[in-house]
DNA sequence: GCATAAAACTTGACAATGTAAAGATTATGC
DNA sequence: GCATAATCTTTACATTGTCAAGTTTTATGC
């Protein structure tokens, strides 16, 4: 048993890593703060010289695998960004991602206090996550040529997203089956939903 | 305090309600076995008699959900199958559903042993949840008179169904705002991707 | 430098929980 | 009626979240 540090100069986000890890491994459930406590080598009530509660601690990691989406959301972005396959990218980047890690589908989407969403039209976008403010932006742009009315536009705009995050949804449920795996036919099912405006 | 009833003679079953009844009030993660027991006046560990552990007792609560769903399910299916309006209304009864327990969104679909869903189009349905065997049969029989490849028409048959289910899933997320309520866009939105083939 | 305060961590305690074992009570088959 | 099984209670214990008090390290003012 080595000799434990006093100060670990970095004991917060350890835990939110650690806490990741756990999660990753043996999932939500498995996961009590003693455990992530004890996987940094420290006492059972460190964590609340840096969180209030347990809550706290999950949120914190949850706003972390969030930054990871959003991040890989963005480069996608940046390279399809008013670009045709735009949405077909879009959604095989959003998709994929939770295909590698199924456990952060309903780790992020379950509470997901710290994840806004807001696809209203007429709405700002404030305080609404990163990549959703570039996603309405590219599909108002995909539908500047049409004559739909706002709220016509609104329900695209969802009704996309819908199925981009239904098809995550399926893909990270255990108890769905199909003939093939996921990745051959990801690209095909994104296409059908992919309409020219 | 009133006396206890040492023989509940039908335990199982209150257990299963009155946790249901719980979750629904307060939420999954506010349920323990101890409150159940409480909420039956019996004693902490009298549900051993019935469930081996928390798990057991969860997946009978699941699986009762499950079939009210399914039951509430094969309704709309009994009065529209055939009808060239059966995916829309199809896919507002299961929104619906859980727009009206959100609770339950999660509670069925994130361990969700209890639900097998197969779309897998060249296999059997033996032991594929009931509502979704006629789900295959009727969009199989929409695309009975297209000219699509099998793995055409069952990308069409998860298309359709991660739409409708994506839906549910924005539907009952708390942090996914709309200009209007879901309850008006409903029908506008199963309807864009209800396509005539 | 040094006293003092603040921050980071430990220890010990407590209540709530899941679960197991052993005992009490009721039902059931013969 | 009696043995046995089923159902429930009681007691006990390990795990967990949380708090309070104490200890150790770091930071701060002088």
């Amino acid at each position: 048993m080595e000799k434990r540090i006093y100060h670990h100069k970095d004991l917060k986000n350890e835990l939110i890593e650690k806490g990741i890890e756990l999660v990753s491994e043996s999932g939500l459930n498995q996961l009590s703060l003693r455990k992530v406590a004890q996987a940094c080598n420290v006492s059972h009530a460190a964590p609340y010289s840096h969180f209030k509660n347990k809550e706290e601690l999950f949120e914190a990691m949850q706003l972390f695998i969030t930054e990871q989406f959003s991040n890989m959301l963005e480069e996608v972005i940046a390279v399809y960004k008013d670009q045709p396959n735009f949405l077909l990218e879009f959604g095989k980047a959003y998709i994929r991602f939770f295909m590698e890690k199924p456990q952060y589908f309903t780790f992020l989407f379950q509470h997901g206090k710290n994840i806004l969403i807001n696809l209203d039209i007429r709405d700002g976008n404030e305080k609404n996550y990163k990549p959703f403010v570039i996603y309405k932006e590219q599909i108002l742009n995909m539908l500047a040529h049409s004559d739909m009315s706002l709220d016509q536009k609104e329900d695209w705009m969802i009704a996309l997203f819908g199925y981009i995050h239904g098809l995550a949804s399926l893909a990270t449920m255990e108890n769905v089956h199909y003939t093939m795996g996921w990745e051959n036919k990801l690209e095909d099912l994104i296409s059908i939903f992919t309409v020219d405006f």
